[in-house]
DNA sequence: AGCACGCCGACT
DNA sequence: GTCGGCGTGCTC
């Protein structure tokens, strides 16, 4: 996102504040699911609503969610048809902020905006009262009989406070059947327990952090914007430099002036860690949302932002759907993060929608990355960004050296994945203690699976793409869509035994030659599809950071914020893996890979180095990552955007056409073309079947859309989709603007 | 989202 | 010959 216009009033229509309606009146009420527009309803007898309230009403045979909208009465039949509001439920409205912010998403993604505030609704139980949980406190007079047992549930129940039932037993070491005669009795009487707060308020006092001077300025700055109405701050340090305390400055600051703040972050797997870090500094955890939180944690949580109780949020991408009355900052995390692009059945980026948010509710917006995104970082060069640097490492820890492993001069043995140089440098750092890291952004044992007799390649039944082989599992895995089946012994093709060779390496197959060269070291395996999930992820993190293991194996999670404070060596396999395909952001995407994971070395104390093998050292994301060379690569990827018009110098649409045969998908792809409307400046591209042409069955053709920034694609692309021919049968058109992949 | 309506395989 | 699979379409 960038300079494109602050959503305006006239985008929604009316939004000016609207009169309660009363009995009879018509309202618009938008419903959660994929309608076009929000439904007409009348009030009845005994109601009051206006917009915002949560209501529930009739459709069809049953009766549904929804939200009272903005929107006038927009049906033209026959109004004496319309059905009544069948309830209101006693919750706070829904914001102005959150119901502008779903309108302005919808426009912009061209989703409809029943299919954002979905997102919005997303604990429905959060709208029943809450129930008090049934408990018992001490009130009646003592029992007829006494025993020792009856005595220690009387002595724990002194306290006069209210006690459920199986802890007050278990308390006391006795059955429930005690406590149940004590009731009998009347020695304890029946009481609620109100519900524990799910967030307790932070302390924006609790542990103010030393900073160094560069941290102070960059706080004093966010604290001085963080009354100011919208603005934008992009903090732009290395791993180890300490944006995290920067920010958490802006958060002290709104939190003691009593508003609401939200921090993004691009991962689930991060938030553990992060809630705790939080806590150090605030004394509280802040609330935690994301699609893993329990159901009943997620309804109170829901409840908590909505009646404004819950201070702090920390969650993914979907947090900024919660209600929040009083939102006063957003920091979105590691804002270059692909994770923050993704299809919530809408396809939004929660990096530039935070930016949104801020414009609407009329507060500041602050980005953190050690590499941040080519977008972020010409709106800072172009001003509209402030920006702030941080450019040393905290507590004096030093930047890895990092060089180059030229593959094509000093290649590893056949069927061998690690250089001599590498395999030397690790054998020296595990020598003197330290710990190596080799990075390999590929799961499983090997990328490809075939035949030596006849050539048969294994390939997933549902998707375009070959079954990777996870060893460990003794199956062969597709990536894409989860189809898994055994590996065989024989080929299914032509039957001949023990002929099937795997090609490529992945983790797993890195593993067997790390074991092979060195047998006495402790070597540990880090990869998303590891075995026991996120507890024994966090076990094996915690063991590394004890110094448990002396070589860790892993995928792009490790190089995500996880700490390795004894790490000594980063050696990263396959450097150009990511440099491969011709994609948009090929070289972004490696560079911000590429820096992340060399950052995971030496973050305290002594000396630490990088190796990156490759076979393209003089590709300039390679000389500049080796240079250590940050703005190289800044000047020279933007300078190549802008000479070649793409983003941020240009608007970018897909248009997606997916459908359950080649034929179909190809021949509305086809049609729609023809469609496209004549414009001088909008060109279209293609069709083209999609690089990845299958996926979990679905045929896929992909069309580009190119504009100037200053066009207004999305009117362009409405007038097209509405010119078109409906697709028919089980053919489906999904949009997606600002693209971050051509897959 | 649900729920009904509508056209093609395995059963009492 | 029916029961029922879920593909498609509609709900103020």
């Amino acid at each position: 996102m960038d300079d494109r216009p602050p959503p305006s009033d006239d985008l929604f229509g009316s939004t000016g504040l609207s009169p309660a309606a009363a009995p009879g009146d018509v309202v618009s009420v938008l419903l959660p699911f994929a309608v076009a527009e929000p439904y007409s309803y009348r009030v009845p007898h005994g109601m009051t609503v206006a917009p915002g309230d949560i209501v529930e009403v009739p459709l069809a045979t049953r009766n549904v969610v929804g939200v009272v909208w903005d929107d006038g009465p927009g049906l033209d039949r026959s109004s004496n048809r319309l059905r009544l509001i069948a309830t209101r439920f006693d919750v706070p409205p829904l914001p102005t902020a959150s119901r502008k912010f779903v309108d302005w998403v919808a426009a912009y993604t061209l989703t409809t905006r029943g299919m954002v505030l979905r997102m919005v609704m997303r604990a429905p139980g959060a709208l029943e009262p809450e129930t008090a949980r049934p408990g018992f406190r001490l009130a009646g007079p003592p029992p007829e009989r006494i025993t020792p047992a009856r005595q220690r549930v009387l002595d724990l129940a002194a306290d006069g406070l209210a006690w459920s039932k199986s802890g007050l037993a278990g308390a006391a070491g006795v059955s429930t059947g005690v406590v149940d005669g004590l009731v009998a009795s009347g020695t304890l009487v029946p009481v609620d327990i109100p519900p524990a707060p799910v967030a307790v308020a932070p302390d924006p006092a609790f542990a103010v952090a030393a900073l160094n001077p560069a941290q102070a300025e960059g706080a004093a700055a966010l604290r001085a914007v963080a009354g100011e109405g919208f603005s934008v701050t992009l903090i732009d340090g290395v791993t180890g430099s300490g944006k995290t305390e920067v920010y958490f400055e802006a958060v002290a600051e709104i939190l003691s002036r009593g508003g609401q703040v939200l921090i993004l972050l691009p991962e689930i797997a991060l938030t553990a860690a992060f809630l705790d870090r939080f806590a150090l500094r605030f004394g509280q955890r802040p609330a935690e949302w994301h699609s893993d939180v329990p159901p009943r944690i997620r309804e109170r949580i829901w409840r908590g932002v909505a009646d404004g109780s819950v201070r702090a949020v920390v969650g993914a991408r979907s947090s900024l759907f919660l209600p929040f009355p009083d939102l006063r900052l957003i920091v979105v995390d590691e804002e270059h993060d692909i994770a923050y692009k993704q299809d919530d059945g809408v396809t939004y980026n929660a990096r530039d929608m935070a930016v949104v948010r801020g414009q609407i509710g009329k507060f500041p917006v602050v980005l953190s990355s050690a590499t941040p995104s080519i977008e972020s970082r010409v709106n800072a060069d172009q001003g509209r960004y402030r920006r702030i640097v941080l450019p040393d490492r905290f507590a004096g820890a030093l930047l890895p050296k990092i060089a180059a492993v030229d593959l094509r001069i000093d290649q590893p043995e056949r069927g061998r994945w690690l250089a001599p140089q590498l395999v030397s440098a690790v054998a020296e750092t595990i020598a003197d203690r330290g710990q190596a890291l080799l990075f390999l952004n590929r799961r499983g044992y090997a990328p490809l699976t075939l035949c030596r007799t006849c050539g048969h390649r294994f390939q997933c039944p549902n998707c375009a793409t070959w079954l990777v082989e996870h060893r460990f599992r003794g199956q062969l895995v597709c990536h894409h869509c989860g189809h898994a089946e055994r590996r065989p012994d024989a080929c299914p093709q032509c039957g001949n035994e023990d002929t099937l060779v795997a090609c490529g390496p992945g983790v797993e197959r890195l593993a067997e030659e790390v074991h092979a060269r060195f047998p006495d070291a402790r070597t540990t395996v880090l990869s998303s599809d590891m075995l026991g999930g996120v507890q024994r992820m966090r076990r094996e993190l915690k063991a590394i950071a004890d110094g448990e293991a002396d070589i860790i194996i892993g995928t792009q999670l490790v190089a995500k914020g996880h700490n390795f404070p004894l790490l000594r060596l980063v050696g990263v396999v396959d450097a150009d893996l990511g440099l491969a395909h011709g994609d948009l952001r090929a070289a972004e995407r490696t560079f911000q890979l590429l820096s992340q994971v060399t950052g995971r070395a030496g973050r305290v104390g002594g000396a630490s180095r990088a190796l990156l093998q490759t076979s393209a050292p003089d590709h300039p994301v390679i000389e500049a990552i080796v240079a250590g060379d940050r703005e190289a690569f800044y000047a020279r990827e933007i300078e190549e955007r802008r000479i070649a018009q793409l983003p941020p110098f240009a608007r970018l649409v897909a248009l997606i056409v997916t459908g359950p045969d080649r034929a179909s998908a190809r021949a509305h792809a086809t049609a729609l073309r023809a469609a496209a409307p004549f414009s001088e400046t909008i060109s279209v591209f293609g069709p083209a079947e999609a690089p990845l042409a299958v996926i979990r069955g679905q045929h896929r053709y992909r069309m580009l859309l190119h504009a100037p920034r200053s066009a207004d694609v999305q009117a362009y692309v409405r007038q097209w989709l509405g010119a078109a021919p409906p697709p028919r049968g089980s053919v489906r058109v999904q949009v997606d603007v600002d693209p971050q992949s051509f897959m």
